[in-house]
DNA sequence: CGACCATTTGATATGGATCAAGCGATGTGG
DNA sequence: CCACATCGCTTGATCCATATCAAATGGTCG
């Protein structure tokens, strides 16, 4: 009855797809065209809440500009910054009934939202719309564990990924313009701003980077950080 | 054409079910079944490996006995386990086609082995397997989350959560018979042998936890290491 | 220009790591 | 069955990376 033959090779139609090397977006093509023609174009100003953690998790956005990020206060008030979504990346999607963490605008953004339901009952005529919601999860699955390894590394490895992180996820390779604070930074590499400043310094210093403005890093040398992180 | 009448509400059949509050096992029902008919049992002697990172994920495992520990050793030569799998549970599910994290017995044990291209095929024919792999993937995001939050904690909260999240998975509420050693539980929590050991010491001395043997915990007063955590 | 907020820099404190014994359990060979 | 070796765990002493506290600097907007 149920063989392997039909679908022997990694590849199959019903496996997610692996992150692709250089991810300019998130490459989905009926999910992302059902957020383009079907998503409500949304504005949020800097720091406004796009939802909050224990809401129900009825929406799933994609930004087209600006930054988001997604955070959890814990009860001594400090804050874990999950992740930051940057334009064309697609954010909220929950494997629970409710979000676990809050999501904010980094700074003013626009966001298309697309109802739960409106997916799910794409998901439901199109398998590919399936495959895509599971690969993103995946992806997301991926990142969380990047993050995780980080958060075990020393302050100078911590910031070198991060950098390097945005480097690569901004499309300038040796220049990175941050739209977030360096409390946003520190929140989400687990240090305080004092170690993230004080560490940037030290980069300075050893000509790795150049601060020509507090958000604008250019990178000397790369190389430098890329042999900090492993 | 495509509306959102059909599905309104959250727990439609193709959204992936929330984690059951008190999980004694990945409630997988097609999925499991799979794995009792066509999975073939191996047994693993203890710190054998499963498999290692890099390799092709051409399995998905099962645990039938024992614990299966997943990690990653960065270069300086820390190890950071990524989770515990106890019986019942499933592990060895990846987004890519290549596993990010090794596998280990933690203790001897018996592992039920699927064919990747087997289930992928049950994917095909049944949306219940598909949207199964994708709760599945969900879960662990939503568990690998939560051990990134743990990461930022101090040694005391990192300790106690990991007793209550063990003494849940068990089901004795106030007993846990644990099969890792302190280097694992360390590794876990990312911190040293000496510092969980101390923590330990520390519990027993607050009449939290009794030691009657070094992998016997007793949770004399769960309250204590509840309030810890948050 | 002046007020405000973000960032940097400096001085000190501290939680957990590291280094180093000591101890207890488990297993092996005589 | 005991002596001894081994391994894992605990305890103690010291060190260090990062946090914390505090002040100075710089950048932005009315």
């Amino acid at each position: 009855m149920l063989t392997q033959a039909t679908v022997e090779n990694g590849s199959s139609h019903y496996w997610p797809e692996p992150a692709p090397r250089r991810r300019l977006s998130v490459r989905s093509h009926a999910l992302g065209e059902a957020f383009e023609r079907m998503g409500a174009p949304v504005p949020f100003g800097r720091n406004e809440e796009i939802y909050g953690e224990t809401e129900p998790a009825n929406y799933l956005y994609k930004v087209i500009s600006g930054t988001v990020r997604t955070y959890k206060v814990l009860i001594d008030g400090r804050r874990q910054i999950g992740a930051f979504y940057l334009p064309g990346e697609i954010f909220g999607l929950e494997a629970g009934e409710e979000h676990v963490f809050s999501a904010e605008a980094v700074v003013d953004a626009r966001v298309l939202v697309l109802k739960r339901s409106v997916v799910a009952s794409l998901a439901i005529r199109d398998n590919k719309v399936a495959r895509e919601l599971w690969t993103l999860t995946g992806r997301e699955l991926q990142r969380t564990q990047k993050h995780l390894l980080l958060l075990i590394k020393t302050a100078a490895e911590r910031v070198a990924s991060f950098l390097l992180e945005m480097a690569e996820r901004i499309q300038c390779s040796d220049e990175v313009e941050l739209s977030m604070s360096r409390q946003d930074i520190a929140d989400y590499l687990g240090l305080t701003i004092e170690t993230v400043s004080r560490t940037l310094t030290q980069f300075e210093n050893e000509s790795a980077i150049a601060l020509p403005a507090c958000k604008r890093i250019v990178l000397r040398n790369p190389a430098v950080l890329k042999q900090l992180i492993a």
